[in-house]
DNA sequence: GCCATGCGCTGATATGGGTCAGCTTTCCAC
DNA sequence: GTGGAAAGCTGACCCATATCAGCGCATGGC
């Protein structure tokens, strides 16, 4: 009974929701990744979770709030690499190798349960379905990072800004924290210019812009669709690789 | 004895030489690799070796040539996420799960062994030392992206340049094509453009800025170092992330 | 109620890098 | 050796985006 509980609560998890979509999870499945779960930790926000050069082998997932990981450079200038919402890995490869190369921070006040390299890598050779799940993610995490390199490379700023909130609010519907119409968004100009690698100043006109166009609005820490398929037609935004209706693997 | 010849071919490719900088391997990891290898594939320059959405499950480690992974978009722009020299494994991700999310192709004249989704995975269930050198390589890949991007978001066209040209300069001395001199280059000013979200006419002017400066020359092919300490100070290049003497695993 | 702080917003000005157009060199194919 | 394609190289001009400077509106601490 007591087992069934936690199946019950993990399956409402970010977690579980955001692997479902890659692979159908069984019960035992489920029940092999609430044990997965060690300590619960909170963090507050602007408080360090992962430092650069840091060698102690935590990974967490994150079950609320928002973060993002980042490097700095010598020039004091900083680029954020990626943000992490609710359900996401943290820490994956610095867990199975020991070195970690960039910082996370939270961004609001974050939970986060801690996962020992040990009982992950017990869990990844005895159940290589969820194996595959958390890899298969992993491995869609690493396909952003090469669509950001694009971004940056090859497309206009406005581009860039649409093409991020379109992928976010992919992202965020995953784990049922956005749907069509928009989402909640705590970001501030300051954050999507590192990520975007703009200034701040030019993130506010951006936005001006998306919003005098009928494409997006950004105001208040939401963000609202205002004209869905003219902003994927808008960034060349590929539907296929985040936006899939129900696992891939069943 | 005909294993023995293997072995001894096999620890002079630069996929050993590569894997070697990071785990100290056996002469038994040695000859687990040399089984590895199927069927030795050629592949001339301009022919495309893995394409975009394709989906058979086929990776390859160059033995020789040079190859690029790069992204289209619709607009006809392209973005080289990375180039692949010998000893670079190719399409691992794309083996492992199965999809193919870029191209790949030749800029040289090309040789690559297939290596089998199958023997792969047994391959890495059976000597989880070899398997640890090929994801901590597949790892430093990952990390390169990201630094990557931090070029992209951060960084000038000059410094972009010079990082890159180091970075390329690390990679080849793992796998003895280059010292602190200088190496070889067949990277055209179009390739190095789309790799760094610059025009061809501005690396033309970049690199005749680096020549005039005295850090590097880059010219008729050959990538020379001039000053190798004042350019690692100028591009701010992180010595250890790639630039080791020995193995970080004995 | 006041101040400090962070964030959003805007105009003016500066500049890095793109675009266009064209010339030169190298290197094959024939 | 000749013609043609790629690649390297350069100058003139322009635009997207950065930088600087500053304003206003919330919010929270005291």
């Amino acid at each position: 009974m007591r087992e069934l509980t936690a199946e019950l609560a993990i399956q409402d998890s970010p977690f579980a929701r955001k692997l479902a979509a890659f692979v159908r999870l069984s019960h035992h499945d489920l029940s092999v990744m609430s044990e997965l779960y060690g300590r619960r930790r909170r963090f507050a926000a602007g408080m360090d979770m992962i430092h650069q050069g840091q060698s102690d082998q935590c990974a967490y997932v994150l079950a609320s709030g928002w973060a993002y990981s980042y490097k700095i450079l010598p020039s004091g200038s900083r680029q954020i690499v990626d943000f992490q919402i609710p359900g996401d890995f943290l820490g994956l490869r610095s867990v199975l190798f020991r070195t970690s190369d960039h910082n996370v921070e939270p961004i609001t006040a974050v939970q986060a349960s801690e996962v020992k390299r040990r009982d992950l890598l017990e869990a990844f050779a005895n159940n290589p379905r969820l194996a595959t799940a958390v890899l298969w993610a992993a491995s869609r995490d690493e396909a952003m990072v090469v669509e950001h390199l694009v971004d940056l490379g090859r497309r206009s700023a406005t581009e860039r800004m649409a093409h991020f909130l379109l992928e976010l609010g992919a992202r965020l519907r995953l784990i049922g924290a956005a749907d069509k119409k928009g989402f909640d968004c705590p970001l501030s100009q300051y954050l999507l210019a590192d990520a975007l690698g703009l200034s701040a100043v030019h993130v506010n006109r951006v936005l001006r812009e998306l919003r005098e166009e009928g494409l997006v609005t950004f105001q208040k820490g939401r963000v609202t669709f205002d004209d869905y398929d003219a902003m994927i037609e808008f960034c060349a935004f590929d539907r296929g690789y985040l936006d899939h209706d129900g696992p891939l693997l069943t």
